[in-house]
This record gives C-alpha cells, sequence and structure tokens, in this order.
DNA sequence: CATGAATGAGAATTCATTCAT
DNA sequence: AATGAATGAATTCTCATTCAT
C-alpha cells in the first residue's frame, strides 16, 4: 500500500514533468527547450527533473515515448478489429487526427523527433527509442495492407511503401488542421483522406466503362 | 567586369558556406551543426561567415532558400508545360524523387526546417524566409488539382488538402528511398506514387460494374 | 540505564558513518565522495548525517580525529614508557606503520586533510580541528628529541625539524607500503627507518678511526 | 617568423593561465578553485581557458607537470655531475628547497596533486601524468643511492625506501619553512637536513670508539 | 576582405542541505 | 529519530558573435 502510495507519487511526477516538456518543445521549438524552462513550467526545481531522468536526452526521448504510446493504443485498437480494410484504414486515421487534435502540443514534439539529431551515439539510442514507435505504426499498416492485397481488396503494390505514403499523407493534413483557425470538422478530413486513399484522386471515365 | 569579378567571388563564397552548412547539418544535426563546424567544413573562418551572412539564423534560411530554389525550378518546369494532369503529377513527383536522390544530405535540412522553430518573434522570420518556399510547391499542385477539378477530371476535394496529402506522401517515399541500401528504381517509386494518388488503394470489384 | 542505550546506539551511528566516510574517501577521493555516496556506504539516508554531523566539513573533520586518535594513543603509549631514545622512537614508527597498515583506508584521508584547504575562515577552522593531531604527534616527538639532546644522545638540531624529518620520511615509506603487492615484513622497514634515522646513511671511514 | 610569433602568444597565454591556476589554487584550495576563479586571476574569459585546455583536469594537470618540470631541471643538474654523494645529496635538497621556497604558492598545488583522486579513470590519468614526474625523482635519488652503495659509500638498504624517506623527509622541512613567519636561512636547514641524513641523529658513543 | 582568438551569456548538471512526513 | 524527495546555488563547459590584426 505504502510502497504502491510511493509509485503513484513518482508516476505523477514523472508524468507532469513530461507534460511540462511537451508544453514548453511545443511552444519554443526542441532546440531552445531548456531544462529551466522545463522545470518552472512543471512547477518545480531544476534539480528536480534529474531525480526523474538522467539527462536531457532521456527526458526529451521518454516523453515521446510516452506521448506517441496512446496514439499506438488507439491506433492498435482500431487496426485489432475484425472490420473489412476500409473500415480498418478510416478508424485508423480517425485515432490519429484525433489525437494529434487533442494533444496539438505534442505534435511539435513529434515532428521534431521524426528527424535523428545528434552525434552517433544519440542517433544510435533514437533510432532504438524512437523510430520503432513510429515502425510498429507503418508496419501494422502494411500488414493491414498486405493482408487486402492476398484477399485481392487491394492493388499490388509493396505495401511498406503505400503505408508509409498513407501515413505522412493524413499526418500532413492532420497538421495543416492545427494549423487552421477554423479548421473543417474532423469527419470531413477523414472522409477526404479515405476516400482519396481508396479510390484516388482522377476520375477515369473511360476506366469505369471500359475496363 | 571587376565589379562582375567580385560578385563571382562573393557568390562562390556564399554558395560554398551553404554546401558546407548542409553537408554539416545533414552529418550532425540541425541544433548540434555549430558555426565552428561549418566554417571548418568550408575551409574557411569562422567570422567569414558573417561577412556573408548576418547570423546563424539567417544562413541557414537561405541555405534552405537556395538548395530548395532548384527543386522548385524542377517543379516549376514539370507544372509548367500544357500536359495532361495525370503527366503533370508524374512529372512533379519525379523531380521531387529525383532531387532528393541527387541531394540526399539535403533532406534532413529540409526535414529540420519544415516544423518552425522558436518563440513568436523567431516563428515569424522563419515563416517569411522558409515556409513561402513549401507553400509555393503546395499551392502550385493544388492549382493543378483545382484545374483539374473544374475540368471534371479530379473529384471535388480541397485542393489544398489534397496537395498536403500528396506531397508529404510522396516525401516519406522519398526518404525511405534514402535510407534503402537497394532502393527500386526511381520509375518503380514514381509509378507506385501516381498510380496510388490518381487510383487509390482499392479495387472496388462492385463499382465497376454498378456505376 | 536507558539514557546509556541511546548513547550507545547513538555512538554506534556515528561510528558507523564515519567509517563510511573514511571508505568512500578512500574510494574517491576527498572532493569525488559525496554526502550521497557516505550515506549509502553506512546504509542510511543521508538526512540522517545531518542529525549527527553540523556539515559536510564536520563530519569529515571528526572523522579524521577519530582515525588519528587511534594512532595517537598507540603513539602515546609508545612515548610513555620509560625506555631509552631509540626504543622510543623505534616504538613509534612501528605504531605508527601498524596502524596505517590496519587503516589503509584512513590513509588518503590523512593526506587530503595535511593541507589545509579553502578560504582563510575555513582554514582557520581546518587548524583548530586537523592540525592539533598531527601537531601533537609532530611535538610528542620533538619533546622526546630534545630531552635526547640535553641528555648527550641526540645530536643538537631544531627537535620540531628533526621530528617532521622523521615523521614524514617514514609516512612516504609507509604508503609506499601500501603501494606494493607484496611489501617485505613490517619488521625489515621498522629497521630501516629506525637505523636510517639514528645512523643516517652514510659510511664515513674516517670518522670512525680518528674520533 | 609570423608562425613564431603566433606560438610565442600561444605559449603565453598558456603560461599566464597556469600560473593563474597555480595561485588560485595556493589560495583557495584544489577543489574550491573554480574555473571562473582563474580565468579572473588571469584577467581572460572562462571560455578562453577552453581554447588552451580540454576541461578542468587537464588545467590542473598540465600546470603541475610545468611547474614541478623546472625542479626536476634543477635536480638534475644538481645529480649530474661528478660530484662525491653526499655533495649530490646537498645539491638536491638545495635545489628542492629553493624551489619552493621560490614557489611558494606552488606547494599547495604539489601537496594536492601528490594523492591521487577521482574516478578510476581519472586516477589512471594521473598516474601517467603526474606520478612520474615524482617517481622520476625518487628514482633518480635510489640511483644515487645504489651507486653508493656498491662504492660502499652508503650504508645498504633499499635505495628506493631510503630515497622515499629522504625525500618526504625534507619536503616537510621545505612545507614547515614556508609556514614559518621567520625561518632560518636556507643553509641552515640545508645543513640540518643533509646532516640527518648522512649521519642520523644519534650520537653513539660505543660506536666511535668500540667499532 | 579574411582571420581566429577572445568573449561571456547561457545551458546542463551536481550535490550539500533542508524539511515535511 | 529517520527518511529521502526537493531544492537551487554553484560549477563546468559551449558556442554564436565580435573585433583587432
Amino acid at each position: 500500500m505504502s510502497r504502491s502510495k510511493e509509485e503513484v507519487v513518482q508516476e505523477f511526477r514523472i508524468r507532469s514533468i513530461q507534460e511540462a516538456a511537451m508544453r514548453v518543445i511545443a511552444r519554443k521549438g526542441m532546440s531552445a527547450a531548456t531544462m529551466a524552462d522545463i522545470a518552472h513550467e512543471a512547477g518545480i526545481a531544476k534539480g528536480t527533473i534529474y531525480l526523474y531522468f538522467r539527462d536531457r536526452d532521456e527526458l526529451v526521448a521518454k516523453t515521446f515515448e510516452t506521448a506517441i504510446g496512446e496514439l499506438h493504443q488507439r491506433i492498435d485498437a482500431a487496426l485489432a478489429d475484425d472490420q473489412p480494410i476500409d473500415e480498418k484504414i478510416r478508424a485508423m486515421i480517425s485515432a490519429q487526427i484525433g489525437f494529434f487534435s487533442e494533444n496539438a502540443e505534442f505534435f511539435r514534439l513529434y515532428m521534431s523527433l521524426r528527424m535523428p539529431e545528434g552525434n552517433a551515439a544519440q542517433q544510435r539510442r533514437q533510432k532504438r527509442q524512437c523510430a520503432p514507435q513510429y515502425l510498429a505504426r507503418v508496419n501494422a499498416l502494411a500488414g493491414i495492407l498486405k493482408q487486402g492485397m492476398s484477399r485481392g481488396e487491394v492493388r499490388k503494390a509493396d505495401p511498406r511503401r503505400l503505408a508509409l505514403f498513407l501515413i505522412e499523407g493524413s499526418i500532413a493534413i492532420t497538421f495543416e488542421r492545427l494549423n487552421e483557425e477554423a479548421p473543417p470538422s474532423e469527419e470531413q478530413d477523414i472522409d477526404l483522406i479515405v476516400s482519396t486513399i481508396l479510390d484516388g484522386i482522377f476520375i477515369r471515365k473511360q476506366k469505369r466503362s471500359t475496363h
């Protein structure tokens, strides 16, 4: 019980530091966000951060992991159901847009971390810590697409490339939403993305009749 | 003449500094790339950089602008011809993939700068300097798509969103290519992207027969 | 009785903290030994140290005093007997070598504290706390030598200087022993030191015959 | 020529930083001497130190090496002459006392560094950088003593131990001099040390007549 | 013009000490 | 009495920028 209580406090601290880090990074940018800023934002002393994170790098990496974790849970849930493929894709896009809408602050952190920075050692760590999260998502979608191809529902193509294309494309629209003062409803953008993914942008008059 | 000669020297300096900046940023990442690194890479003294660029921010921004300028020229050329829309899109994707293949170093700088950083004032400046380059591209494609819509060749949708979707999606594949040891031919990836854009991923059996 | 019991606990704590401090300082050096290290080594909480010692300085000083106290007891015992002066010196050297052999960890603390550090105020405090211990030893030996001089057993010279010379010289050999994997027996080194002190290193052929 | 000029400036900077470091360490102690203190003492900016020394450790170690270098030159000169052994020892003690009298500030640094501190890695470096200087001196004297033994001028004993004993003993007296307001003349102390080394402290009445 | 040594504001990190539990 | 999480002053080190040569 008392053990559990300490753990709760510890988790609360870690959580509030990470949330502060996210807010500061969202506000000032990755490299301008100082430990002092983050501590101030969290309402604690600079030194306290170091009780929970080895150094700045670890704080940023763990913050990223934690934040992206929720997104992955949503996406996993979306992909787990035994739904037709178009519904799965819609659910996934929907999860992504919803998550970034609710965590607008996180978006900058997310974008900052997609590109590894720093020296070789740091890059190696980042590859271990950050990339898998992203790759898992890409691979999950690729798996869905592959399944669709084998069922004859999806056009044959490199499923990994298709997945990358769709994920990044929809992130771009998600990002655009965040920058708009009055974005259209989430439904509308989800429809736009899903229909583009499924049917493309082209109206091939001949195709429909001839082929 | 002598005036021109000085200008040539000046342009050569600017060019070599920017190229050095690109290489260093590509190698070490945006925030780890120091002015000393860049000067060393360019084979000049640190102070010399400040004869050609106000400060680090300006160097980075101008470097970005210069580098992306070539991409835009290629894309503009692709879009200028009076071609059918599918050819235009293919030409544009082709220009993009080709450019980043030939300027792999530039990619990290490109990715670093897509996300504006810094405080409000810095962001405003960055919007002036960097974003327009990107937006011009988005808008050019959006214009093409809009035209296609009014001609009944393209499904009706927010052209700006479509453009973002296509550009970012194809950049994702471009990036994937850079990380692969033996990527498929550019042609293959261009085909993949263009066909996905045009026709989507879905095989709608009913649709073809019904409509 | 209950009072006494508390005192016993108190003394046990003080003793174990000091022993931990000694071990940590021996292992990591004076300035790298942190309060956290010492508390961890002692198996207690950091805050607990402050129940028994005002601050780090006091802990170090008291630790030094306590540790060197035993050495002084041995030396006092050696010097108290009504022995001829050469026996007294032998007993003293023997006590010193024996003590440091048994308390090798203490040696680094001892060496660290011989040199007073810090600003004038700190030095004054250190002089109060640490130096007396050392000076007492020097003075005790100086007294013996002085006595020897007045009895005509010892060559006339500044007794304090002689004492310093002998003490530091023998400490150097003590230190050497600690660093050797297989040092000679304590007896051998004691013989070496005592005979050097008493008779010097020189063989004066003329001297023996002439006088 | 211009190359040489730059080197002169560089050496001057290095020298003045080291001298400042010596003064500050002498005044405030090894661990209380900060980089800011040293920079201020040298009349330069903090950052400038890092142009000439990798980090604090290197500054301290190099400062020590440089300072002790002069002592070794004097001692080497003293031992190089083809003099009788007692003259060599006198010359060596004289060099040592003279050096520390002229470089009183250096003494604390010297004493601080004799005891290795810090983690294992630092200790390894210190062993490489500092100890050799000291050991060279010990070994030089040990060599002289060994030679004296083989010539029958010096009593047979472990020469290394004898050397340590003599060197440390005489350093103790050197140090005592620095703390005295009105020390005796250098000559007197040299005489004291040399005669103690050569003939010991004991007046053996029997020995002289009987043996 | 070019240089690069010097600068110093500012960042990350440490650790002795406090104090609520 | 004991704890150990929290503190924040102090320290080391970095690096964009300046300016005398």
